[in-house]
RNA sequence: CGCGGGAUGGAGCAGUCUGGAAGCUCGUCGGGCUCAUAACCCGAAGGUCAUAGGUUCAAAUCCUAUUCCCGCAACCA
């Protein structure tokens, strides 16, 4: 870093991913969007400090272990090992990956809680619902089923449960009054609103930040019955992890980079973020972070070929299709500011077909080519210019001030596009200069040198400036060019390549174009085999029950039915309800599989019934049994049916 | 009426806050060129900006109602 240009520190995060299972596209969408800004960042001049990882307690990390049948510790190792895997693989740039699970996280947790309960901020209190003992859970009245607990159905007592609460009422007005006087603190926009709408301006309530119903989290440790809540866990992360201690011997790190300049969140836990944690530094009196900015989801095209389930896109399928600068590229350009995206195999390859074979790598590889059939590859700059290298020379050097403003918002999309539009240029100028006739005839030849100079030195600003977004492929490019990355305040201007260099003589295509049936063929092979492969062959583990007697099973009464007529239950998204015939009777049975069947397939078919379980309204409508299904580790049902034809009526036993 | 987001040429999006000639990329079609990865350059077609009203000199943009999608919540007997 040098110290002449240097602009003041940045700390950013991202959020850190929950280890409750490998991490998606949609996951690895934040680090990619997070590492580019990071680079940009130090590109400029800041000295950056970035810092992601994993959040790795809760009740549901808990029950995937116990599952899995190994321990909470285990568990997250692994998954935090798969998470740190792809954001390597994704070459993020990250300076510090922290996990709850580190001792000095916990130890500060311990302390900030204790803190904040000696100042009176949190405080004991009960927790009063209805509660289920089978289920070890409360409810709410609302939430009730005809009074019964909505999980299993069973019997519920008022119960009390004694928690700790965080005073949020306390520090609403100030909240309150920080984000009207700072309108850059939620981003984007349309966010702030929803928050002050929802949240704030209807008065906050208390916050229970503590949990006894699981043991899985960081101890109370002066109240060991009781687990802190995940989110004062998790967030604290941002402070604990650079070094804050609650009893005032906080690190260097610390007072250097607190407050953060950028969380980077996806907008599903902006709540968390904009509410509770600025609450909670409040009470720590701490600053509040500059900017908290939450990103829009990634989402698969068309839910068609995911029936088929398992379609999760991983970083890590995409990258061995199409390599890992294809995919940041992917995510970074063609995800909209504040809107939803949409990603899927076909778009992938479109897009590195038409930006980076035709556009970027088809152009390194005829300046390249062209240099060596003319001139054996070496680049002189003769100085023989015509108007034309005016505009060229203006659309390159005046890019990185384009795209440093778009930066500054966090368009990073409009940014790629900005260098794009400079590489664009550079084929323009090709045609506009045709070197192939200047290679003709001799007395053209020094023209020709620095057209091809242009050229040259114009790509290398355009891949100085790519760095941040595709770091590997600007190396390549400098390293085939045989150029040195200009640094940050010298792209506004022209000719930093040193004349007389020779370009590589075997230049090597950046990006092949792909055809879309190739890849989805690809795509294909790959995913479907795997998908057998790990039902067939390893099967799913599901939670333990305990044993039963005989009797209880013999309770239950099984029969065929058959599907009379079906159709969906208006009120409900999920649900179907079906008349189902069962010997002489007929029975209404709602069904929570609108996802995988439709009414009209449903007609005819033999199913299997629960036949003298107790009648239940479901969204209003009455259900007088069960329709049993299997279900698999994405929630995919199938309906169990007879494997030789039973009339309906047969009893299952 | 549970909460929220969305609907813009074949596809993916910008523009909506702060009304003022409907834009970008891809695809399609026509032309040019041949250094290059069937690439590159130029040009064209294609949209009543979901629907119906309203405000205005002027509406994709503001207001009202409606339809359809997507999250969350509810619910998956």
């Amino acid at each position: 870093m040098c110290t002449e240009c240097n602009k003041g520190k940045y700390y950013m995060t991202t959020a850190i991913a929950y280890t409750s299972g490998k991490p998606h596209i949609g996951n690895t969408y934040e680090i990619v969007l997070a590492d580019s800004i990071a680079r940009f960042k130090r590109q400029e001049g800041y000295e950056v400090y970035f810092q992601t990882g994993t959040d790795e307690h809760g009740q549901k990390i808990q029950l995937k272990a116990e599952e899995a049948g190994i321990t909470p510790k285990e568990y997250v190792d692994k998954v935090a090992g798969d998470v740190k895997e792809i954001w390597d693989l994704m070459n993020s740039s990250y300076d510090s990956f922290v996990r709850t699970t580190d001792e000095d996280h916990e130890t500060q947790v311990k302390k900030i809680f204790k803190k904040l309960y000696d100042q009176g901020d949190i405080y004991k209190s009960a927790y009063e619902g209805m509660y289920c003992t089978p289920c070890e859970s409360f409810w709410t009245e609302s939430q009730l089923e005809d009074g019964k607990c909505p999980d299993c159905g069973g019997q519920v007592q008022p119960a009390k449960e004694e928690a700790y609460f965080f005073k949020m009422s306390k520090y609403a007005d100030r909240l309150i009054e920080h984000i009207n006087t700072h309108p850059d603190f939620i981003q984007p926009v349309s966010r702030k609103n929803e928050m002050m709408n929802n949240f704030l301006l209807p008065g906050l309530q208390d916050l229970c930040v503590s949990r006894t119903s699981f043991t899985w989290g960081i101890q109370v440790d002066f109240d060991p019955k009781h687990v802190v809540y995940v989110w004062l866990d998790a967030l604290t992360n941002y402070i604990t992890k650079i070094g804050y201690d609650a009893e005032g011997d906080s690190s260097e790190l610390f007072k250097k980079n607190w407050p953060a300049e950028l969380h980077l969140i996806g907008k599903d836990i902006i709540r968390f973020h904009t509410i509770y944690w600025p609450i909670f530094l409040m009470a720590l009196d701490l600053p509040l972070p500059k900017q908290i900015f939450g990103h829009p989801w990634l989402l698969q095209g068309d839910g068609k070929m995911s029936k088929s389930k398992g379609n999760v896109l991983y970083a890590d399928d995409l990258t061995d299709v199409f390599g890992v600068d294809a995919v940041r590229y992917f995510l970074l350009h063609e995800m909209p500011f504040d809107n939803d995206g949409v990603i899927s195999w076909e778009l992938i390859t479109e897009r590195r077909n038409s930006d980076l074979a035709n556009t970027l790598g088809n152009l390194v590889n005829r300046t390249i080519s062209m240099s060596n059939k003319y001139f054996d590859g070496v680049v002189n700059n003769t100085k023989i210019t015509e108007p034309v290298d005016a505009e060229l020379e203006n659309v390159v050097t005046s890019t990185a001030e384009k795209v440093t403003a778009k930066m500054s918002h966090l368009r990073v999309a409009d940014a790629i596009t900005e260098i794009f539009n400079l590489f664009k240029r550079c084929n323009k100028y090709i045609d506009e200069t045709t070197p192939w006739i200047l290679a003709k005839e001799e007395a053209t030849l020094p023209r020709l040198e620095t057209v091809l100079y242009h050229l040259v030195e114009s790509i290398s600003i355009g891949a100085s400036l790519l760095k941040s977004f595709m770091p590997e492929t600007a190396d390549k490019i400098l390293t085939q060019l045989n150029a040195k990355e200009v640094k940050f305040e010298e792209l506004n201007t022209f000719g930093h390549y040193v004349s007389g260099t020779k370009v590589t003589a075997e230049p090597e295509i950046l990006f092949e174009r792909m055809k879309v049936e190739e890849v989805l063929e690809k795509v294909e092979q790959k995913l479907p085999p795997k998908e057998e492969k790990t039902e067939e062959e390893s099967g799913i583990d599901i939670a333990e029950k305990a044993e039963i007697e005989y009797d209880k099973f013999m309770e239950m009464q099984f029969q065929v039915g058959e599907i009379i007529t079906c159709e969906a239950v208006a009120k409900s998204k999920k649900l179907l309800c079906s008349q189902v015939r069962i010997g002489s009777g007929i029975k209404q049975i709602v069904s929570g599989i609108r996802k995988y069947y439709s009414p009209e397939e449903m007609v005819g078919k033999k199913v299997m019934v629960l036949v003298n379980l107790k009648p239940a309204k479901l969204a209003g409508v009455l259900s007088e049994g069960m329709l049993l299904c299997a279900e698999d580790e994405e929630g995919t049902l199938a309906l169990m049916v007879p494997e030789k034809k039973m009339p309906s009526g047969a009893e299952i036993c």
